[in-house]
DNA sequence: TAAAAAAGAGCGAGCGTTCGCTATTTATCC
DNA sequence: GGATAAATAGCGAACGCTCGCTCTTTTTTA
């Protein structure tokens, strides 16, 4: 709250704290937006108590299904950890597999495209590529619940959302490889496999969502991973033949305030 | 089975090829391993039609797991797939949990011990880490049923496997970081962040089992994608104040013969 | 033909889901 | 503005079903 003034500079200064000030959405305000999408499947309409258990709906949702599974979670666990009847339960989700529907839907259709309004338009593609890989690792420290609850239960939904994970997946790394083509091009960047680079370079956004116990552990802020991420593609992608000064291009800050 | 005289020389020639010839287990032959290492649990003691049913036992698993997971495949589902009934599929396995665990430990114990003793003993870190690596992916490309499974299902297992994944995890990342800081100490490699390096690589081994349909799809072999592994490790590691000939150091063949 | 293996009906437990009911909040009336 | 009525939210026992697993019977093998 203090501050505010001077602190809608993203994507200009890229850090995990900028960037939380201009997304339109925080972790607080999510279950608001979640309320207003599933409306019609929700039987419960007064929207304060909606929120509210929500909330703890799906936090529970996401810590059951975090040891063991979505499949493994009955709604009698979930009824217990929630302290929700299971009769309760029913006034917010239509039924079990909907209710795993409802998080991938929400995330890919609401979440996720919020982000990507905050891309960088204009400069160099080193730039922009920076810009987009530090979206994906702020936005996977915002919702690592929710991202890591799609990357691994999609398998159990139902073969559209099976189809649609893989086709996100395809994207991203489409939307990637482009970035890296347009860096080529613009005689920035050197590559032998554009394909691949874009997919390692996606598998390295997941892995921060994936194993956040791992980076956890070894005192891995967001900000960390996403100047390692960056600093490696640049390095990964440098044009040996070009000879600038400034090799990253990007206004890196050092991040203290993170998680 | 042709020209096997002159194809066991790895780790010298680093390709796939190679590397089956000298691994004493291939595809067809790990059940045989699988039924003497667990003789003890498996009712059925006539070796011949144990090695087939247990083959088609654990391959239905695998298949049927990948869609879905193994919460949600059901024994009667293995029963159909297998055409063994409920009752003779119990004369291989004492329950579910321990289907899953026998995967686990078959190849934490057994399968994964044999590629390390693959290792290149000599040589230069860059060298060594190549060889490593290579080792990783052919491995995945050989066992990918079984390294995904372990991967995606390990949650679901009882405490001690879980905490075990993570263990190895944790091993394999500090395996690579320390051939990294061998090679920085050697002057060969350069590297800001040895950890969070590690890191990145083991993603990019695991990556490679875990999205199979993908690079199915884009047509990329076992050999393409460990030279590109490798390749990319180099320049990401490169010294840029050292100025040799070779920066590669490792004889990459180009493998046309794979998967 | 005796031993080994496969078969598949059957068991109790636990699953997702429903439904009749109570409790609580909001709206209406004099 | 307090009493009454209506609407909404929460509850938990009960249902039908499927699960992992067992056990007796039948088939296969040497």
């Amino acid at each position: 709250m203090s501050n505010s003034s001077t602190q809608t500079n993203w994507p200009q200064e890229q850090c995990f704290s900028s960037f939380k000030h201009c997304l339109p959405v925080c972790r607080d305000s999510v279950y608001c937006e979640f309320f207003n999408a599933f409306r019609e499947d929700i039987k419960v309409k007064r929207e304060s108590a909606a929120i509210k258990n929500l909330k703890t709906i799906f936090d529970a949702t996401f810590e059951l299904a975090s040891k063991g599974g979505f499949d493994a979670m009955s709604l009698r666990d979930l009824s217990q950890a929630t302290g929700i009847s299971m009769g309760g339960l029913y006034n917010y989700i239509r039924s079990k597999d909907k209710l795993a529907q409802m998080v991938n839907d929400f995330l890919s259709q609401r979440l996720a495209p919020l982000a990507y309004s905050l891309n960088l338009e204009n400069g160099s593609p080193r730039q922009r590529l920076a810009t987009r890989l530090r979206i994906y690792i702020y936005m996977g420290s915002l919702f690592r619940p929710w991202y890591r609850f799609v990357y691994m239960e999609s398998k159990s939904m139902a073969r559209q959302q099976r189809d649609q994970a893989k086709l996100f997946d395809l994207v991203d790394t489409a939307k990637l490889k482009e970035l890296i083509e347009e860096g080529i091009s613009a005689g920035e960047m050197q590559c032998s496999n554009t394909e691949l680079t874009a997919s390692a370079l996606l598998a390295l956004i997941q892995d921060w969502y994936l194993k956040s116990w791992k980076y956890k552990q070894n005192d891995t802020s967001t900000d960390d991973y996403a100047n390692f991420l960056v600093s490696m593609t640049d390095k990964l992608l440098a044009n040996n033949d070009q000879h600038t000064g400034n090799q990253s291009g990007y206004n890196a800050h050092s991040g203290k305030n993170n998680q």
